[in-house]
DNA sequence: ATGTATTTTCAATAATTTCTGAAATCTTTG
DNA sequence: CAAAGATTTCAGAAATTATTGAAAATACAT
């Protein structure tokens, strides 16, 4: 009577499946924090934690989502960079598989939204710092705001300088980072937050030399 | 002739009043970056530029938005920890301020994220990779995945684990880093971010000693 | 306590975002 | 190059999210 498992193959099979779902769950309710939409988000999910080359059917079926939406999504993360294209050689579909790496997608991430996001800010910031330095000739001369007081006025348009300097400040740095964060040499910063995380020794990236 | 000032006080007050609106506009737009509504971020980019302690009215008047939307905005914003309340004596109104310093706003910020979503994603990531080694007892015997063959299921179990678990170091990692920035000990890592950021030497937080 | 000023709440509505499904386009094969 | 297979596009439908406005609650002064 030894050696009787515990667990039919089938009920394996099914637990397995189960966690999958939840992590596809889990991992949609994420997608408002990376800035996409809900069934992206599975669709990643689902690519990263089976691991395997799927075609669009198969992402189809499994998250219940019409053909369109299976499109768009792919395409998205293939614009995002943390998914690829793959072909099985005699069959006509396309198949996608994601990155398996953690940080690797993580690093496709930054570089995105640095892209997308910070650096139209920072060039809006120049702009409007700009602003209230050039303010000859204003057309309309009309009445306005409430302190035509010169002496305050000049106070408020230093102020409000300063503000935008620092804020132009903070999203420099902030970009730098995510470019020595993102750049080839970024593995550096990797390896700089594992190590200032905590003193905790494991390397679980995988056996790579 | 020589003192003559290009600007009119008119024109100037109207150019602030134009850098700030646009300065609104622009941080309203990231809105979706923090996670939060574009009226709320608009209402904390109103604070923040012009400095001063606005109250309800004021902020309808500027942004033309209903009562009920401000009120529920600033509720949100004081949650987040980046506006707080003031008062003017002789006055029954509440007013508010925002915090002016763009590195604590931030730090508040990651310090919500964390809590709303790293937090409650790392719990689950425990919870999931439990479930694929708990697989007793499934009531549901049907037939269900693709591969009953025993050998495969067990790889498969053991790459799905081996995911999960990448992921889990990753998102503890970056809790880790998140409550070091957030920790009164944190601005060390603002220190730290700026020097790796640059060769820039300049500080422009503002004078403190 | 009573009246007044102020803030909060929340059901209804408006605006925005996401998803579908079928037509259009592109690709491969015989 | 015609037919079949596969993918993309996009207008309209559905779902989600944000906003309003007026009633309810709260705080304050007399």
């Amino acid at each position: 009577m030894a050696r009787v498992p515990k667990t039919t193959p089938a009920a394996q099979a099914a637990a397995l499946r189960d966690a999958q779902d939840r992590f596809i769950a889990v991992w949609g309710q994420m997608a408002g924090a990376w800035g996409i939409s809900r069934t992206m988000s599975e669709v990643h999910a689902l690519l990263y934690i089976t691991g395997g080359a799927l075609c669009t059917d198969d992402i189809m079926e499994r998250l219940d989502i019409s053909r369109g939406n299976a499109s768009m999504s792919l395409r998205a993360l293939l614009d995002w960079g943390i998914v690829e294209r793959a072909h099985k050689r005699g069959d006509r579909k396309e198949y996608f598989r994601s990155e398996q790496d953690v940080w690797a997608m993580f690093r496709a991430i930054v570089r995105e939204r640095v892209k997308r996001e910070v650096d139209p800010l920072l060039a809006s910031l120049y702009e409007i710092r700009d602003m209230s330095v050039a303010s000859v000739e204003n057309p309309e001369g009309a009445a306005t705001v409430v302190a035509p007081d010169p002496e305050e006025l000049a106070a408020a348009v230093a102020n409000h300088t300063q503000r935008v300097d620092a804020m132009l400040d903070f999203f420099r740095t902030l970009e730098t980072l995510g470019q020595r964060f993102v750049s080839p040499a970024g593995r550096g910063l990797q390896l700089a937050a594992t190590l200032l995380s905590a003193g905790s020794t494991r390397d679980r990236t995988g056996g790579a030399p």
